[in-house]
DNA sequence: CATGAGCGT
């Protein structure tokens, strides 16, 4: 399952981010949209899970949670692809 | 190359 993080530290790593859901579940694949031209974080990331139990408790418990200094918000991710 | 809602080289 795709998960969308926003509301991020600029200073938060993909490590923290994966750490933190790991302590949920089993994180697949953790990316942070980082600047093409700064290279400095967007502020919001993506967490990938292979279980979707896991994914949905990770979404609810890391939700509106403080990370870094920084609450941050947990949905669900929009698919890449397939606009329509 | 910057800063604070939103969905990715």
């Amino acid at each position: 399952m795709n998960i969308f993080v926003g509301k991020l530290n600029y200073a938060t790593s993909e490590d923290d981010l994966r750490q933190a859901f790991e302590a949920y579940g089993a994180v697949s694949s953790c990316k942070i949209i980082m600047d093409r031209f700064t290279g400095r974080s967007k502020g919001f990331a993506f967490v990938e899970m292979d279980d979707n139990a896991e994914a949905t408790a990770a979404i609810d418990a890391l939700n509106n949670t403080l990370m870094d200094g920084r609450t941050i918000v947990v949905n669900k991710a929009r698919p890449r692809e397939d606009r329509f």
